[in-house]
DNA sequence: TTATCGGTAGACAAAACGGTCTACTTTGTT
DNA sequence: AACAAAGTAGACCGTTTTGTCTACCGATAA
């Protein structure tokens, strides 16, 4: 992989989640990243192309970070708490590895492609299977009430965050599940 | 209200709402809807003011159909099934009022405006306010606590519905409310 | 009849879009 | 030193974008 490549990516990723995907034109993004583009054309067949790269590096980045958050818990209540407390982070921009905060960069772009087929809005999907995998694998009861629960709970936290300007859902969600339990 | 301008509204929220606001442009709108581009620039400042437009129309859409599936319901645990048997109709293109479901336009549409301050933005947090007030307008029990689940299991729900393609959320979000009663 | 108003059709403008291409320079490897 | 690969700058292409403007049409009302 080559450095310019992991520029245009980091770039791509930066902007997009920024201002949205079709917010962002090309030139723009060459002019930020201060590469060529015919390098950029080298390296991807299209702008969609790009797009893919960069939901892919968001996810590297989200899986790694929701790891660390949650492999330090031991029972399941700290499971929970680990997850939405680290939500919270996210929103007030206290987690670095994220960046600003501009709701979830999966569903924002999933909200741009209409066509449920291609394949940005599949990786989309995708994500958030490896999400609610991760979660599964670090709870000791991964029933699928459970973590329907905590997977519906996750992504009202997180749109209720990004439209309303709420960040008190995490906590509240916290709550909820304790009483569950 | 003239009669074009309603034609120009109807049809923007329909192509918005189908292709997302960003992915369709004046002169489609105008094709579709069979005016002319001047007609559109007397009734509107400029793309953005109907964007505004379609947004008010499909928030008196959507609260008139929400009121209509809640009025019937004479306790709380009624007003829960009522709206998530609602959403659920909504998801499986039931709800001939609502479209074909394509996420939440509001949503969808603040994801495209990156600026929170925005008219568009702003106008997205006031449909969700007046939602809330809406269920809490028709529960006997109208307590923050219930109303805050209630709301985030509804977004959490229409998210999951949306980018996973997973509908069974309502009848989940039900036996959680359940629970919790 | 005549003036006005809302509408039509579409040319036009200036900018931005994604993408291709050429000609040149830098870089790394053998 | 020589050569190939990768990168640069940016002109260029055709299309599309939002928005303006002109010239005309048809109905309604004084």
């Amino acid at each position: 992989m080559s450095r310019k490549r992991q520029i245009l990516v980091d770039t791509a990723l930066q902007l997009f989640y920024e201002k949205g995907v079709n917010s962002v034109g090309i030139n723009e993004l060459l002019k930020v990243s201060g590469i060529a583009k015919k390098t950029l054309y080298n390296h991807f067949d299209s702008k969609q192309a790009l797009v893919l790269a960069a939901l892919k590096q968001r996810n590297d980045k989200f899986m790694t970070w929701l790891e660390m958050n949650l492999n330090e818990a031991s029972t399941d209540k700290e499971v929970i708490a680990r997850l939405f407390h680290g939500l919270s982070a996210w929103f007030t921009d206290s987690a670095a590895e994220l960046g600003n905060f501009r709701g979830c960069f999966f569903i924002n772009t999933s909200s741009e492609f209409s066509d449920p087929c291609s394949d940005v809005s599949q990786y989309c999907q995708y994500h958030k299977r490896q999400v609610r995998a991760l979660i599964s694998k670090h709870l000791s009861n991964p029933s699928p009430e459970l973590l329907d629960t905590i997977c519906v709970l996750k992504e009202g936290a997180i749109t209720i965050a990004y439209v309303n300007k709420d960040f008190s859902m995490p906590q509240k969600c916290i709550s909820i599940l304790d009483k569950l339990l």
